[in-house]
DNA sequence: AATTTGAATAATGAATTCATAATACGGAAA
DNA sequence: TTTCCGTATTATGAATTCATTATTCAAATT
């Protein structure tokens, strides 16, 4: 029997405007308009404020009091320092998921790089970054760590919407396969110092773009 | 002529709740009464809502679906997650802030470097910790990069209460102080890589207690 | 014509009110 | 006495209301 669990409304409306950050509907720089959101979620302003205080404590919306919120616009500086500790932060993962990974898991990270390698190949680019995330997502998952994971993630959806736009250059994709090479036989052997090395450059390099 | 920055009341009211938090006057698993804190800082319930969602956001309370508030007990498993985080981010202030420090702000850290050792030679645990921390704060502020800044800074207030209760022995003391021979050689050095390692170790060795 | 002033309008900030869910309490039954 | 059930009380969630601050737009002045 599974449970069920009551979710805030606040909660509901914040993830509801991550969407709409995400998928463009609210583009960096807009107003967010109170009255407006209110009625497309069919809820009071209350709650809405409530989600607005929690986004801006994520870091994607900034609030001026008594001029209302607006989306966060990325400038390259800040975009820059957020891959910085992603970077940090994967490589902690790698260090960690060292130590927890069974053989079952790297069975399965062998299985997504090598169907990862084959969209390279095939030069397929939206399934070779669906399986490329799902690999980094595997191995922050067996950091074991829900702090790291939280982080992870909040940093991750700041800059989800211009991942998108990234442009790959032949050379950097080469490179970042050639990583991940190197990523998979880290975690063959269970180098944990090795693979946390390689995963703190790896995201310096889609960077340079 | 200065600014005057109009701040909101939610914010004033967060602030004021992590003292609260930080200072012990709210215990760890404490259910937060609204209604209590609303007559102490003499605020109405919704600015106080709003604030209760941001510290939640920021991991210091929990919200329980129709139950409020509580503040969140620290799991020594969490503690430790939240310390490898730190050790991550601190490794990577390192190795930023060597691409950024100057000479004045190398002289400065081999000052404060001085006078912590000062402290440890006449065993004054409070006056080292602070120093301590100033040199950190130093090294943090040199990266410049204020996703870093802001994320330590988080972290770090998470377990900012359970820090003063950390016992120190002797060993632990010797070793931390060794730590920062090595980070002041690597500054004075500008070798990133090698402090970034040092300062990730560095936290790890804090834990063990 | 451009800029400034002031009133009207709209939006935000915060308090209040209302509805609903949880807790506390008291009595009845085992 | 202990446990269970139902009511009363309290606290929380969310909508509404009120006050204050920005914004807009028209008129007046330079």
């Amino acid at each position: 029997m599974e449970k069920i669990q009551p979710r805030s409304l606040y909660l509901e409306v914040a993830d509801r405007i991550r969407d709409l950050i995400e998928q463009g509907s609210l583009l960096p720089g807009e107003k967010i308009a109170e009255k407006a959101l209110c009625e497309t979620f069919g809820v009071s302003r209350t709650p809405l404020r409530e989600a607005l205080k929690v986004l801006t404590s994520e870091g994607l919306v900034e609030n001026l009091p008594n001029r209302g919120s607006r989306v966060v616009r990325l400038t390259r500086r800040g975009v820059k320092n957020t891959y910085d500790v992603m970077g940090a932060l994967e490589g902690l993962s790698g260090e960690l998921a060292c130590q927890h990974l069974t053989d079952a898991d790297v069975e399965e990270i062998r299985r997504l790089h090598q169907l990862m390698v084959g969209h390279y190949q095939r030069q397929e680019l939206a399934p070779y970054f669906e399986v490329n995330q799902q690999i980094h997502e595997c191995i922050l998952a067996a950091s074991n760590n829900d702090v790291l994971i939280e982080m992870y993630n909040n940093l991750s959806q700041r800059v989800k919407r211009i991942r998108y736009s990234v442009e790959m250059g032949p050379a950097n994709w080469a490179k970042a396969v050639a990583d991940h090479e190197a990523i998979l036989e880290a975690i063959e052997a269970r180098d944990g110092k090795r693979l946390g090395d390689i995963l703190r450059a790896h995201l310096g390099h889609k960077l340079e773009v």
